[in-house]
DNA sequence: CCTCCAAAGTAAGTGGCGCTGACATAAGTA
DNA sequence: TACTTATGTCAGCGCCACTTACTTTGGAGG
């Protein structure tokens, strides 16, 4: 029989976890991050529904691991997008937002899983630090925009009120809770406008 | 024994439907909406197991209901916001927002299930309706602040940039994906700048 | 090269859950 | 008063998370 990724050879699987991970993204995003089972998962690997147990020490903690396993690949192609625009840009500002919607609505599942109420993120203190480090990219643009230090508190806040808005959008968007074609704008045209207005409008002060 | 709501007098329970939707309310609160078994509802309400399957089709169909419910009960506590000040004020569209995440806030558990990826969003069509005659509160105000009709595509632009913010922001809030006293802002102020940066000054056209 | 141990697998079992089907009871209508 | 139908119960199916006790095996140390 073939395994879904690595070969199988013998008694041992060879490197379980890892597997175990890229199976469990997958079923995330076919049947949504609640109906994932260990023992379909187990099954899919090619092992025992006991044999997972080894790796993680139950459910909650797989989960974590692909949940850190997708921050990383969110804050990759967030730098990606910094870097393809000059520091400190209107451009820069937007591309960050509009990578955000895209990882958003290209992998719902696993995004649901990364920003949802993630059940023991109490266990995986690594998971606030990884996303507190991609929010950072989005400081360092603002901060550079408004020509202030990244911890100037108005970074911080125009920051928070850009991430939040995007966050709401990238839900409310996966979610099917409001059609955008309704309004008649694409992401890039909303997200721009959005910074337009809170980086040189806004004044919560 | 006593029961949790209503008294059960004999073999009959005497309004089983509406005393499920309660526990379940209480227990989506207290242990969030995926946690909920149909199982510990019933024991709750002093009933075996079976019996909620004569008034709800399935798991989902109760869920549905606890959800439609809430929604009634969100739109009701937004007309009053918006009954409280004058008709396409700032301060109107500001109090709808603080409104909303006030609701989120309040209610974490409901909120979730409202606005999360609700299974059978299709068996529930009413749901989509409700949501839709409270979104139209906001366009309402917003419509009047601009001076347009409710109809006028940048209304609905407009209130769906200040949507798309106080839903990230109640997400991010009850999710402690981000910690808002670290932006050193309260709600409202955050909301009210959002407001009149959204009303005033972005042009997604 | 062999031995032995720890890592990584298995099988079987526990208790809970969603849901179903067959049956029991009660409330209301003819 | 008899019948119908809504609303309960009970027993049971299949699935799941997770545990315990046992098995296999790769590799490190003698």
């Amino acid at each position: 029989m073939a395994e879904t990724k690595s070969a199988r050879r013998g008694y041992h699987h060879g490197d379980l976890r890892a597997d175990l991970i890229a199976v469990v993204r997958a079923l995330i995003e076919s049947d949504g991050p609640d109906h994932v089972s260990i023992a379909e998962a187990a099954r899919r690997a090619g092992v025992s529904s006991a044999a997972p147990y080894k790796h993680f020490r139950d459910r909650t903690a797989l989960m974590n691991a692909v949940a850190a396993d997708a921050m990383d690949r969110l804050r990759a192609d967030m730098r990606a997008a910094a870097d393809a625009h000059p520091a400190g840009s209107l451009a820069q500002i937007s591309a960050l937002g509009v990578a955000y919607v895209a990882f958003a609505v290209a992998q719902p599942g696993v995004f649901r899983l990364m920003f949802g109420l993630t059940e023991g993120h109490e266990d995986a203190p690594e998971l606030l630090e990884k996303g507190e480090a991609t929010f950072g990219i989005v400081i360092a643009a603002v901060a550079a925009y408004l020509g202030v230090a990244p911890d100037d508190p108005r970074a911080g806040q125009r920051a928070y009120m850009l991430w939040a808005f995007v966050h709401g959008h990238s839900f409310l968007w996966i979610d099917k809770k409001a059609k955008v074609s309704k309004v008649g704008l694409n992401d890039a045209a909303l997200i721009h406008a959005m910074s337009d207005a809170v980086l040189n409008r806004a004044d919560p002060d």
